[in-house]
DNA sequence: CCCGAACCGTACCGTACGGTACTTGTTTGG
DNA sequence: CCAAACAAGTACCGTACGGTACGGTTCGGG
C-alpha cells in the first residue's frame, strides 16, 4: 500500500522523511522484533542489540518511543507502493482482471506478517490519549487502498462497465466482499484457512469480484443465478 | 437479537465460570477501566481502587492478571446474548427483517465501547506466545455471531428464500457487505460517521440488506406477493 | 597529527507495574 | 460469644522499561 511523497493531507511534519541507510537497517530490525513479539517485544534495549545501535542513537534519530514507531508505519508504508494503473478505458475483460488484481493485492497485503504487527500494535495503542498511530496507519495505508479502489470504480464506471451513484456505497461493498472479517481474524491471530496458501486465496479474490460484478456490473445478465 | 443484558449474575448457564456479586462489580469496574484508558490503563492496583477491593482479593478471584481479563471477555460475552429465531418458514418479508436485524444488531454490537476496548486488548496482545485472548474473543464473541448468520442462512434456505451451495461464502458476503472496513477502522480510533447516529446506521444495515438479497435471493423480487 | 562529529556499548536512574505479605477490621457460623 | 474465614488497605519487592549520561572508538577533514 502506500504512496507517502505524493499525499497532500495536511497536518504536521512528514514531508520528505526519508530515512538514511542507517535507519533503514534499524527500522528493519524494529519491524522485525515487532513481527517476533508484538509490541512487548519491540523495546529501545532489544532493538539496539538486534541492530547493533546505541539506544542513545535511536533516540537522536526518532525522538522517543512513539518517534520510532511512527518512522516503522511511514517506512513499511514507502516500501508497498501502488501500481498506478493506466487511464485508457478498460474493457470488461481488462477491468475484471484489475479488480482481480486489487483484491488479490488486497488480501496479500492485509495477511502479511508486518501489515498485522503495525495494525496490531496502532490498534493496541488506540483508544488512549496518545493515539496517533491508528491515524497515520489509516492515512498511509488504508488512504492508498481507497484511492486506488476509487481509480478503478472511477475507471470501471468510465467505460460503462458498472455504474453506481454512491461510490463509497460500492467501495464498501468491495472491500467487503473480498475481505469479510477474515482481517480481524487474522489480527485476533486467528489462522485463517483461505490465506494459508495462494491457490485458496485467489479463489476468494475470485468469487469476491464476481459478486461484486453481479451487484454494479452494467451487463446483460440479469438472470440471478444462484451462487 | 444481540439481546443487551439483564444482567443479575444469574447463575445461569454459560458453563460452570459464573461470577458472584462481588467479582460482576469487579469486572464492570473493570471493563470500565479498560473502555476508558486501554490495556495500560487497566492495572490492579487502580482496578483495586476503583472497585474498592484490595489486590490480594484479585489474585484470589482471578488468579492473575491474564485470568482477569479471560474473565472479562466472558463476562461481557455472557452479557450479549443471542436472541433465538423461531424456527418456523419465514416469508421473504420476515426474512428480509430478520436480516435486517442481524445487520443492524451487528453494527450496535461491534461499534460499542466495550466490544473494541476487549477486541483492542485483544488484538494488543495477539502475535505472542501467551495469546488466548484472541481466540477467547473468538471463541464467545464471533462464534455467537456466526452461529445467528448461519441459522438465518438456513431458515432463508429451507424456506426457498435464498440459495447458495457455499455457507462459509454466503456469510461471508452478508458479513463483509454489512461491515465492509467499519470494525477495523473503528479500532484503529478512526470516528466512523456511518456509526454516528442510528439512522445511518440503519441506513447501512438495509442496503448490505438489499445486496445481499440481490447476491443470494432466488424470488424474483419485483413480484410484491408471491405464495 | 589533531579535532570534532558521529556512534557504539554500557552503566545508570526514576518509575510503574505485577505479584506477595502483613495488618486490621468485619462477617459468619457453631 | 468466640474463632475461623474473608476481605480492605497498605506496604513492600523484584523486575523491566523508557530515557539519559558517559567513556571509548571510528572516521573524515583541515
Amino acid at each position: 500500500m502506500l504512496a507517502p511523497k505524493t499525499m497532500e493531507t495536511t497536518s504536521a511534519d512528514d514531508g520528505a522523511e526519508s530515512f538514511g541507510p542507517r535507519q533503514t537497517d534499524v527500522l528493519e530490525a524494529a519491524l522485525a522484533l515487532l513481527v517476533e513479539g508484538g509490541d512487548k517485544g519491540l523495546t529501545t534495549a532489544r532493538l539496539a542489540r538486534a541492530a547493533n545501535c546505541s539506544k542513545e542513537s535511536l533516540y537522536k534519530w526518532f525522538g522517543d518511543r512513539n518517534g520510532l514507531l511512527e518512522a516503522m508505519i511511514t517506512y513499511q508504508a514507502s516500501k508497498v507502493r501502488i501500481a498506478a494503473l493506466p487511464r485508457v478505458k478498460p474493457s470488461a475483460e481488462e477491468f475484471r482482471h484489475q479488480l482481480a488484481g486489487f483484491a488479490s493485492d488486497l488480501l496479500t497485503v492485509l495477511s502479511g506478517p508486518t501489515s498485522l504487527a503495525l495494525n496490531r500494535l496502532s490498534i493496541g495503542e488506540a483508544g488512549r490519549e496518545g493515539a496517533q498511530l491508528g491515524g497515520l496507519l489509516i492515512e498511509r495505508g488504508r488512504r492508498a487502498i481507497e484511492n486506488r479502489a476509487m481509480r478503478l470504480l472511477d475507471a470501471g464506471r468510465d467505460a460503462g462497465l458498472i455504474a453506481f451513484d454512491n461510490r463509497d456505497a460500492a467501495f464498501n461493498a468491495l472491500y467487503g466482499l473480498i475481505v469479510g472479517d477474515m482481517h480481524v481474524r487474522m489480527l485476533l491471530g486467528d489462522a485463517v484457512p483461505l490465506i494459508a496458501d495462494a491457490s485458496a486465496l485467489d479463489i476468494q479474490a475470485a468469487r469476491a469480484v464476481d459478486q461484486f460484478w453481479r451487484l454494479y456490473g452494467v451487463a446483460e445478465e440479469t438472470n440471478p443465478n444462484t451462487n
